[in-house]
This record gives structure tokens, C-alpha cells and sequence, in this order.
DNA sequence: GGATTACGCTTAGTCAACTAAGTGTAGAAG
DNA sequence: CTTCTACACTTAGTTGACTAAGCGTAATCC
């Protein structure tokens, strides 16, 4: 049951501090700053005042290494992914899952393999519907 | 390809004022907030700056009936969605669709009766393929 | 020891979202 | 004609997202 804590959606920017954590791991602020400058405007206290609200909130947390912190994402990407997804199928879809995926597809059209992609996640979740009552959410890669 | 104008993605209350509208279809702002405080604690005169506000955006237009005003949606349903959920897609999947629609299936598993619809979708996509340039061998079915 | 550097922290500013109180006007009611 | 009422519009306040300048401290270099 791992206790999913529902730490709050992050916003725009921090999502974009969580993505180099998690594509770098666990990161100095000087680290994170270095990553984001070549995609964003940004200068490193920004970065460095990010984290410290990001932390706040839950969604990072540090440990101090020499006189730098090394901050690591609280939630891995999954997990943040379904917060967000779920906040927009509550919000836009009523909960309507179809709908949003639905809206995904006319978005933009799928390719080949990421159908190929999506008939083994719909493969999947026919199974275990088929397995009865006991969910078993053993995703396989 | 109708040019979508790509208007701005409404936020929350905005897209419960939008939602109303879809609902009720042209409605006046009395009606508007008649609908909308049954959900949320919300003043009528608030309503009405939304809806100017809106307006500027090109998010919604009105008519003049009598001394009130008469306001309808602009975009419809389906554009908004997809202006909102390829937003999401861009920011939190970088483009990836499957890794949303895998996201929406953690959040909730799928019924059958989303599955079959989902599948009718899967092969939809499949057979425009199919009719582009690119062929391909034996269907995954 | 004084200067430099590398940190984290504090403060503060702008902008957008959201909310509501108050103002002005014109038709309806008496 | 005066009062009431329904409406749109103006103003303004709070909050959060985002940004950066500036301060204090401690290690390091000459």
C-alpha cells in the first residue's frame, strides 16, 4: 500500500527541477542550475529558492554533503505522472479515462510503435480484469 | 485542417464556467452562476468578470439580449480538451503519448467497457495508418 | 590575517489567478 | 417623478508562481 502521501501537483518550473533530479539523481543545487541554464533563462539562486519551497511542499528532500546540499526527489517520475494525469481527467474528463486518452490520440495521431505500445498496456489490463477480484498491478516491462 | 486558432488553456474556474456553458449552451451570466454555485461558493458578480475576462481571451463570446448579456463558449469541448491534454503531454511526458496513457492507467484501471472502447480507438488509429505510405506486415491482433 | 569564493538564506518585486465590494446606468414599479 | 432593481463595469485585495538581488557565513588562497 505504500501510502501514496498526495503531495500536491507540481507547477511548471518545478517540474522541470524534478526531471533533472531524476534524469541526474540526487544533484547539488550548482548541479541542478548547470542542466536546466541550457534549456532555461534562469540563474542559480532561482534554482536554489525552487528547492528550498520544493521542499516545503514535499516534493525534494536534501542532506548536507561538505558545506553543499544534495537534494533527490521525494516522488519518482511515476508517481508524479499519475498526480498530474489524474488532476486533468478529474478537472477537464469528470474521471472519464477513455475521454482523455481519446483526446491524447486527436492531439496526435499515434505511431505505429506506440500502438504496438499501447495494445500490450490494453493486453495487460484486459488480464487482469480477466484474473478476477485480486488487482495485481505487476506491470511487466 | 480548421486552423486552430490554439486559444490559451483555460484554468480551473475558467474551465468550470466553460464546462457549464457546454452543459447548458448559451447561457446568461445569471444562468451561469445559477449552475455554478450548486458546485462552488462563488458570487454572481465574480462569474461576470470571468466571463469579460474570458471574452479577452477568446475564450468565450457573447450577444447582447435585452440588457443582458448572452455568452457561448468558443471553443467546444473536444479543442479545449486537447488543448489541455497536449499541454500536459508536452510538459510532463515530452511529447510521449503511451507514457500518458500508461500514467492514466496506474491512476484507474481501465473497465471493460473503457478497454472495448479503447480498443476500438487503437484500431482506428491503426487502419490510418494503414492508409499512409509506410505498409506493414501482419496486424497485432 | 585579509581577500576571494562558494554556499545557503532573506527579501522583494512582478505577474496571473481568483475573489468580491462598490459604482453607474437604465428599465420597471409605484 | 421617484424608487427599486437588475445588470455590466471598475477597483482592489489576496494568494501563489516565478524571478533575482543582496546578505551572512565559512572555507580557501596568497
Amino acid at each position: 500500500m505504500t501510502a501514496t502521501p498526495s503531495l500536491p501537483e507540481p507547477t511548471e518550473r518545478e517540474l522541470e527541477i524534478l526531471k533533472v533530479l531524476w534524469e541526474q539523481g540526487e544533484s547539488t543545487v550548482r548541479q541542478v542550475h548547470e542542466a536546466l541554464r541550457d534549456r532555461l533563462p534562469i540563474v542559480q539562486n532561482t534554482v536554489q529558492a525552487f528547492l528550498r519551497t520544493m521542499e516545503e511542499k514535499g516534493l525534494v528532500a536534501h542532506r548536507a554533503e561538505g558545506r553543499s546540499f544534495v537534494y533527490r526527489a521525494v516522488m519518482q517520475r511515476d508517481s508524479t505522472a499519475q498526480t498530474v494525469v489524474s488532476g486533468v481527467m478529474d478537472r477537464v474528463f469528470d474521471g472519464a479515462m477513455d475521454q482523455l486518452v481519446q483526446s491524447a490520440f486527436s492531439v496526435r495521431r499515434p505511431t505505429r510503435e506506440e500502438l504496438a505500445q499501447l495494445r500490450a498496456l490494453l493486453d495487460d489490463a484486459e488480464s487482469d480484469l480477466e484474473g478476477d477480484g485480486s488487482a495485481q498491478p505487476g506491470g511487466v516491462a
